[in-house]
DNA sequence: ATAAACATTCAATAAGTTTTGAAAGTATAA
DNA sequence: TTATACTTTCAAAACTTATTGAATGTTTAT
C-alpha cells in the first residue's frame, strides 16, 4: 500500500471512529493528520492537506485544545501558530475519558439524583424509583472507576490488564 | 416531583444521553419508557406515550430487539406485539458494551492492521507505521479488556471494583 | 500610524439524519 | 376467501449539525 493511500485511509477510519464518539468528523480528521506527523503544523497546512475550510479547521482546532490532546506550539521566527497532537496513546485515552466523564456521566447523574425525589407511593412510583436508584448506583460505579483510571498511570493500567 | 414530570425528564435525559453515545433520541427514549415501565408495552402504547409515529416507533423497537436489550412478549389472547426492556442494568452495559466492541472497535483495528503494510522507508513513512502501531496495540488491549467484560458476570465486576 | 499576516466569527448554505404517515405487506380469524 | 388487526417500508418533509468563506478582529513589524 501507498503512503498515500494509507494516510487517507487513517484519516477516513479516524474520522468515522470520531462520530459514533460524539466527535465531529472534521474534528477527528484533523486529530488523525496530527497523530501522525511529528512536526507540528500550521492551520493553513491542515487546510491544504485535508482540503477544509479555513473557518472549520480554526474551529475545530479549538475543539482539540478544549478537549486538551492537541498543542499549540510557538516557532522562534515565525508569526503563525502551529499545533502538534500529543502522541502518548495512554494520555488520549485519559484526556478522552475525562472529557466525556464531564460530559455524560455527571449530567445523567444529576438527573437520576433529581427524579429521585418524585412523589407518590402507587406502583409506577415505586418502579419509577427502584429502576432510577440503580441505574443512579450503576452511574456512580462507573464514575469511580473512570476517575480512577484518570487518575491513574499507564503502569497501573497494564498491571491491572495482566490480573485480569 | 409530579411523577409526570420525573418521568418526563428521565425520558429527555436518556435521550440526551443516547445521541452522544451514537444511539439515537428516539430510541433511547422508547428503552428509557420501557425500562420504567414493569410490565410490556405495545406499539401503540408507546407511540400515544411519547407522542411518536408508528413508522419511528417501529423502526426503533426493532434497533432495540437488534442491540439485545429490548425483548418481544407474546400475549395469550392478544394478537399484537408487545415489548419489554431487561431491567438488569449490568446485564444492559454488558449488551451495549457487546454492540460497540463490534461496531467500532473491530472496524478500527481492521484499518490500523491494513494500513501498517504501508511500503517505503522515508520518515513520514516511519512516523505513519510507529503511530498506528501504537494505536493498534492500544486498541487490542482495549478490546481484550471489553471482551473479559462482555464474559464476565456481576460479580467479577463488582470485586474489581474493589479492588481498584 | 499603517500595513501585513494571521486568527476568529458568524450568517448563509450544504449535508446528513431523523421523523412522518400513507401505502403496501403479512398474519390471523371468521 | 375476505375482512380485520397489526407490522413494515419508504419517499418526502422536518429537523439538526457541519461547513463555508467573506467580513471582522487582533497582533506584530516597520
Amino acid at each position: 500500500m501507498e503512503y498515500t493511500e494509507a494516510k487517507q485511509k487513517f484519516i477516513q477510519a479516524w474520522g468515522t471512529l470520531g462520530s459514533s464518539w460524539g466527535i465531529n468528523k472534521a474534528m477527528a480528521q484533523i486529530h488523525a493528520l496530527l497523530l501522525i506527523k511529528e512536526e507540528s503544523l500550521s492551520a493553513e497546512e491542515v487546510m491544504e492537506e485535508l482540503q477544509m475550510s479555513r473557518g472549520n479547521v480554526n474551529m475545530n482546532l479549538r475543539a482539540l485544545l478544549d478537549w486538551g490532546i492537541v498543542e499549540k506550539v510557538s516557532k522562534i521566527g515565525e508569526r503563525k501558530e502551529f499545533f502538534i497532537a500529543n502522541k502518548d496513546v495512554w494520555e488520549l485515552a485519559r484526556q478522552v475519558s475525562k472529557e466525556r466523564r464531564r460530559r455524560e456521566i455527571e449530567p445523567i447523574i444529576k438527573v437520576l439524583e433529581q427524579v429521585q425525589g418524585v412523589e407518590g407511593t402507587g406502583k409506577d412510583v415505586k418502579e419509577f424509583k427502584a429502576m432510577t436508584k440503580e441505574l443512579k448506583d450503576f452511574s456512580y460505579k462507573v464514575d469511580d472507576v473512570l476517575e480512577k483510571f484518570i487518575k491513574s498511570d499507564q503502569n497501573w493500567f497494564y498491571k491491572l490488564l495482566m490480573k485480569l
